[in-house]
RNA sequence: GUCCCCAUCGUCUAGCCCGGCCCAGGACACCACCCUUUCACGGUGAGAACCGGGGUUCGAAUCCCCGUGGGGACGCCA
């Protein structure tokens, strides 16, 4: 058999939703594992609703995704144009072809196809043997003058030489359209394979792209990590069959075809997909970790809760400190979306102190002295690694006879106004001498 | 309403095609414990499912039928 060739084929009518992403992607890997052709066809015959901001939002989304397209708009291809409002000839041409053979007819101004009435039969790659009637002749051009969805996907999937179409099971009932269309071209008929779609996390119904938590665009702006998303989606309908859940794109391609596809439908899980996303962060390489917190920094997104001014302050800070406090919080925070909330205590003076976790520190034995004590030790301490700063700790903990944890609880909320944060040392160091110490006398004077 | 698809823990799923190894395995979430300077990670453990009813069979989560439930399509949207 020749090369296989898939297409994804959005129309620019609205945001990049997961559903279309989890599409692209399954006819990508489908290519890419068999060593095919993946083209991207943008359907824009509904002139009213489409927008050019719409499609550079799909070029974008995919490209973050890493789903890049062999054939297709910005590369070319020798089956092109790519966008159906380029097409326009070769639809007229294939109408003329129909109308020649009698199976069309004009009514209110709009081109009917007339049907076989004949039934379908589809032999879909994940759904196995599928037959349905179709009743009525249908609209394919409309009175404007513009092509129908159902005729210009046929059109292009059969000019296109389209082997595979792998598509949603929103279209499953429409494919008896479809076929009846190609038997009109006298044209072979692709193998369909229709997906389970992705139902909305609450609530009934299947995803679309009103619903929280569906735009591709929005996990880009917060942080998350495209090859987390992506491993995620592979899961949401297809399995390697084992244990088998984190894994790196190169081996889902090689493992990956129709026959591991499910049959049902899945409901979208963000929590899972936000445990994937923090097990990637966890293994992020320095340089991408940084680069990734400090876009965060620059464009958070709308309603993003985190104060202003510490961000700011970040932003303007020297780069080798930023890094410093990126990387000192990347193991111990699940999502880049914490981070300034996170590390407000490094960029600014102002950071409000947490009234529960100091009264709980603050409420036991003597934490003012014990604040004291550690201020004086810090007076001389070698600030230059944590393990310097740990020896001094452990040492003043000695010699009174206390554990680690007296000063450390104290200290924690005297210096970042949390109980919570990195580890107390790396805390110390980074902060440096005179900020903690000037933070521990600004402290005992409030307390 | 008509037609089409589907049905295992709360969720994603393995097992189903080729019936016995399954009083059903993994992951997320949740809970407990351990690790630990906080938090997070990690480790251990607990609870949690074969939609119902009929068949077929020595034996059914697995095969068949009917119900029920869920989803989708029925546009001069794609």
């Amino acid at each position: 058999m020749s090369q296989i060739r898939v297409r994804f084929a959005p129309s620019p009518t609205g945001f990049f939703h997961i559903g279309s992403a989890r599409t692209a992607l399954f006819n990508w890997l489908y290519a890419r594992h068999t060593g095919g052709v993946f083209v991207l066809r943008i359907e824009d015959t509904d002139q009213a609703r489409n927008t050019e901001t719409f499609l550079n939002i799909i070029y974008d989304s995919l490209t973050w995704l890493g789903l890049n397209w062999d054939e297709g708009p910005r590369v070319g291809g020798d089956f092109g144009p790519y966008r159906q409002s380029e097409r326009a000839s070769i639809y007229r041409e294939h109408l003329g072809r129909l109308q020649a053979a009698g199976r069309t007819y004009e009514k209110d101004g709009a081109v009917y196809f007339r049907i076989s009435g004949e039934p379908q039969v589809i032999d879909d790659a994940i759904r196995g043997r599928v037959e349905r009637t179709e009743e009525k002749d249908f609209v394919i051009v409309r009175s404007d003058g513009n092509p129908v969805f159902h005729f210009v996907n046929v059109v292009d999937d059969i000019t296109m030489r389209i082997t595979h179409v792998i598509r949603g099971e929103d279209h499953l009932s429409n494919t008896s359209k479809h076929t009846e269309l190609f038997k009109a071209f006298g044209a072979p008929l692709p193998v369909y394979a229709h997906i389970p779609l992705i139902l909305k996390q609450n609530g009934p119904g299947k995803m679309s792209k009103r619903d929280q938590g569906a735009l591709v665009e929005e996990y880009q702006r917060r942080g998350f990590l495209p090859e987390a998303l992506v491993n995620f989606l592979c899961l949401l309908g297809w399995s390697p069959k084992d244990d088998s859940e984190k894994m790196p794109i190169a081996e889902v391609i090689r493992r990956f075809d129709l026959p591991g596809i499910n049959q049902t439908n899945a409901r979208f899980d963000e929590k899972k997909l936000a445990h994937m996303n923090m097990a990637y962060l966890l293994e992020l390489p320095p340089e991408r970790y940084v680069k990734l917190a400090r876009e965060y920094f620059a464009r958070p997104p709308a309603g993003a809760s985190a104060a202003a001014a510490p961000r700011a302050n970040a932003l303007s800070a020297d780069e080798a400190y930023f890094r410093e406090v990126m990387l000192l919080s990347q193991p111990k925070v699940k999502a880049i979306e914490e981070l300034p909330a996170y590390t407000a205590c490094f960029f600014t003076e102002d950071f409000p102190i947490d009234p529960q976790a100091r009264d709980k520190v603050m409420g036991k034995g003597d934490p003012k002295a014990r604040l004291r004590e550690l201020a004086a030790a810090l007076q001389a301490a070698d600030f230059s690694s944590d393990a310097a700063l740990e020896g001094t700790v452990q040492a003043l903990a000695a010699k009174n006879g206390l554990g680690i944890g007296d000063y450390i609880h104290p200290g924690r909320i005297a210096v970042s106004g949390t109980g919570v944060g990195p580890t107390f040392y790396g805390l110390l160091r980074v902060l440096g001498r005179d900020r903690v110490l000037r933070r521990i006398e600004r402290f005992l004077g409030a307390a």
